[in-house]
DNA sequence: CCCTTACAGTTCTAAAAACGAACTGTCAAA
DNA sequence: TTTGACAGTTCGTTTTTAGAACTGTAAGGG
């Protein structure tokens, strides 16, 4: 499985790592939730080498998650911002901060707390149900085909390798 | 920034990208979430090569994220279950997948569907405020410094690189 | 006008990581 | 004795990433 591959697979999970999977990604993205929209910005922001910035940035806005919008003229200049699939994001990067949180943290505690606009308090994500409302845990999912599946979910068939190996190639 | 520094970073999400940010632990971990234990259980479903998988498996027992647990005597034989700390992982796969479904598939439709045990029906994940039970998208969160913060949240102090002194001879 | 800075990249080489295939070792069954 | 399952390890090649310098436009200062 090689990572153009990635996409093609028939598991919603294969084919998100093909977009945001990779570390870089992850702290570009973290970024923009932060607002920083400009070139300048998230080179200085992560330390990340130009070269693989511009690639990141050109990757992210081919698979829809930013937009890249002028924002002067005189020497051309572009920011790139969240599109809405850009925005749908944040669910996944809250929850890796929640776990952060929760294993990652030291005697200090937090580094950073997020207020919720609605009701004013601090808060934690919580992953619920959509259909019951209740909190969920792995134990009480059932995993099961849907109408895009292929086989056993992303599990390849066991191809038999007829290696007969017993060479010394020296 | 470097790897290795990335658990050092004062940012919850720089520690959990250390830790899971990358594809193949990603992928590694759908499969735990799918029940798979064995090294050639993993290998085979991913096509993962035998050396990385090795040394993936070894760093997430090493971050408590697996167990290693022998499961036969006669050639030692190991299996890797998640343990709790693994298993809040969960929020995050299931983030991840829903993206997926959402933005990814294709006309097929949804490669896997996932019914909750508790009502018994196909869901979707949904993340909500630990303090009001309201669904949370990025605009309705304000993010503020928390005890474990350095400076601004992951921001670097813009520090004028004059000489970057990181390994020069003198 | 010339020099410097800000910005957004691109280009190049060296170092690190991943790939692919074979090899090691234990034991059970054929 | 040979084969196969399992769980890795080793090694040479290819791909990615790091790190630093370079390109190009334009504004601001002297």
């Amino acid at each position: 499985m090689r990572w153009d591959e990635l996409e093609e697979e028939p598991c919603s999970m294969a084919r998100t790592i093909g977009v945001i999977g990779d570390r870089w990604t992850l702290l570009i993205l973290r970024e923009c939730f932060l607002r920083t929209r400009r070139f300048e910005g998230f080179q200085s922001a992560l330390g990340i080498t130009r070269h693989l910035l511009a690639e990141r940035l050109k990757k992210l806005v081919r698979q829809g998650v930013l937009r890249r919008i002028p924002y002067q003229e005189s020497p051309k200049r572009h920011e790139y911002i969240l599109t809405q699939k850009g925005l749908d994001l944040y669910p996944i990067m809250m929850a890796i901060v929640h776990w952060g949180d929760t294993h990652m943290v030291d005697e200090r505690g937090r580094p950073l707390l997020h207020q919720h606009r609605k009701c004013g308090k601090n808060f934690d994500p919580v992953m619920v149900c959509s259909e019951c409302g209740e909190p969920l845990s792995a134990k009480e999912v059932h995993t099961h085909p849907g109408p895009g599946a292929r086989t056993t979910p992303a599990i390849k068939a066991p191809e038999k390798p007829k290696a007969k190996a017993r060479r010394s190639a020296a």
